[in-house]
DNA sequence: CAACCATCGGCAAACGTTTGCCCGTATCGG
DNA sequence: CCGATACGGGCAAACGTTTGCCGATGGTTG
């Protein structure tokens, strides 16, 4: 295990200064064409690679990029985390992966920790509420999913959108009056299906119960199913897949059936909507591509030759139909 | 945004040379006290962070510690994932999550990125081969998941035994013909499963089927359950949950009833098992607490006051039943 | 032929921290 | 009173890289 090759031992080899062989090596042109050539071949004879603290010492960049979720466990990030991975690894940075245990004091703590050790970060679907947030998009750069924050860039899934063609969907089958089992209050993308609800439940004719807060997780199911039940509508469509997990569950054991009695739609079709029986009908959202773009909006800001300005991506949702919704049930079942 | 401080700005805020507010932050004792609580105030209202960067250049250590997985997306290793963010947070060490996307190639492309950057590695279930990995273990610290390599610290999941007992509780079933759909041959714990299934078939009066080699994919069951099907056997144990969903998934659409018919076992718990209908009976992994394990296994190692040698860390199974077992039939479908 | 310029290489500082070494002072035992 | 020892503090080197500046050389232009 001998101590790796540095610089100085190309550039001794080559018979060049150290500057001379940095040079050589990163600014192609800058040295006459032999020289580099022979510090080149020099480098790899021993084996050299730069070292990174090297670098980032002598530049203050470490090329690292952090990816913050709120929870790794949330099939939701996995599509995030696999396309931001995808997009940095492009471009050879590290990604360094922070579970932000749904604490906001967690949160701060790693990115206090993380500042001074990457270049920038994605922040998906973050705990901080919108003064944290500006406070800390000047201290570093960072890119949101799903999260507008002013004069930032930033990601969004249009599960809006998506909301309102499900809605549709639940409308042509001959429902009339259907449920949302809505996420936090806190929850932009709540808020905003909410709105499109309103709009699109006049435009359809159909009636909208809006309920909860529910957690978005599989074990708060079970107080939707009953507060959906307890509704006297036909078909319920949750935040989001878990939810919904949830609510099949409760279902299930309180005998109602699916689609039969009662239909459901969940959101994000996460790893496990096409395993449960029925198979979960629900909003898709790209959510690689989600990362994708993220990590894409945030290597542009760390680019110095790069215009400034935030930028906002907004990605299209589709309606994936799967078994849990049908034809209207002529009685309501409660 | 302005420069952050450095210790030349603590060190003239309270009136010592650098070296001296270098150890009054670090080295308890070596500085009078009265002159270390000076120091450590001016810090404090200066809002001093040691930059990790300088750091690591000085100590040739990152407090980085990256975790290998061969896909991101699959959820076995969700519970690995956060099993190791947990135990190196602990220690404030930075978490790098690394996807080497199943090919050997990009595996050792990340170890060779990272040999600099990170002060050692946990691989989960790696796909080098043995040559491979037992030259790389010399290039840095490192701990292996589910892949003994000798003279080499790592963490063993004890399927093997859980395939013990599952065979057991498939015995008691009346089951006496079951089929194994079993994985990759370069498999670790394959091999140890199908020695472990040979020696309890006999013990157990079971006739136990070898099938595959099977890709550890949903997709793959299709695959699997055929070959299942055409070995007139009553239960089939799956090399892991993936593969489990995609042969109940093939069951449905050639309409055998699970368990009625066929009882199948699947391995892990990953999240999903217990979403699938009839919800997978399966060999619960301690994966969480494997990925605890083997970053501690690794920061005891990356303490120099600590003794070396390797240590193996084996963890137990145990079986969750849920509803795809249950009594044998009395006439074998095929 | 002089003035200018482009090319190419080297020197040295800078990034922020840790640590080996040295020195002055104080304390203690003999 | 002297030597040994402990204590507390500072100097400077080291880690590996990048880069501003300078100088030498050789060529071009008016």
């Amino acid at each position: 295990m001998t101590r790796p090759p540095t610089l100085r031992d190309v550039a001794a080899a080559s018979g060049v200064a150290i500057s001379t062989a940095s040079r050589a090596l990163t600014k192609p042109g800058r040295v006459n064409e032999r020289t580099a050539t022979r510090v080149r071949e020099a480098a790899r004879e021993l084996g050299y690679a730069p070292s990174p603290t090297g670098r980032a010492l002598s530049s203050g960049r470490t090329r690292m990029v952090a990816l913050l979720v709120p929870d790794v466990t949330n099939p939701y990030f996995f599509g995030i985390v696999r396309g931001t991975a995808a997009r940095l690894r492009a471009d050879g940075y590290v990604h360094v992966l922070v579970d932000a245990e749904e604490s906001v004091e967690a949160e701060e703590r790693a990115l206090r920790a993380l500042r001074p050790t990457v270049d920038g970060a994605v922040l998906a679907a973050s705990r901080l509420d919108d003064d944290r947030l500006t406070s800390w998009s000047h201290e570093f750069p960072m890119v949101t999913v799903n999260r507008p924050v002013p004069d930032q860039s930033g990601v969004l899934v249009d599960t809006a959108g998506g909301t309102g063609q499900a809605l549709a969907h639940l409308a042509s089958l001959g429902h009339r009056r259907v449920a949302y089992a809505g996420g936090p209050r806190a929850s932009w993308s709540d808020r905003r299906r909410r709105a499109v609800l309103r709009t699109a439940a006049k435009r359809l004719g159909v009636e909208v119960v809006g309920l909860g807060p529910f957690v978005p997780r599989r074990e708060d199911g079970a107080a939707a199913a009953d507060a959906v039940l307890h509704a006297e509508v036909t078909a319920v469509l949750a935040f989001d897949d878990l939810l919904a997990f949830g609510i099949l569950d409760r279902l299930a054991e309180r005998g109602v059936d699916v689609p039969g009695a009662m239909s459901v739609v969940g959101c994000d079709d996460v790893f496990g909507a096409d395993l449960v029986r029925p198979g979960l009908t629900t909003i898709a959202a790209p959510l690689e591509r989600a990362g994708h773009a993220a990590a894409d909006l945030l290597l542009a800001r760390l680019d110095p030759t790069h215009p400034g300005g935030s930028v906002t991506v907004e990605l299209p949702t589709h309606l994936v139909v799967r078994g849990s919704t049908g034809q209207a049930p002529l009685r309501v079942v409660r």
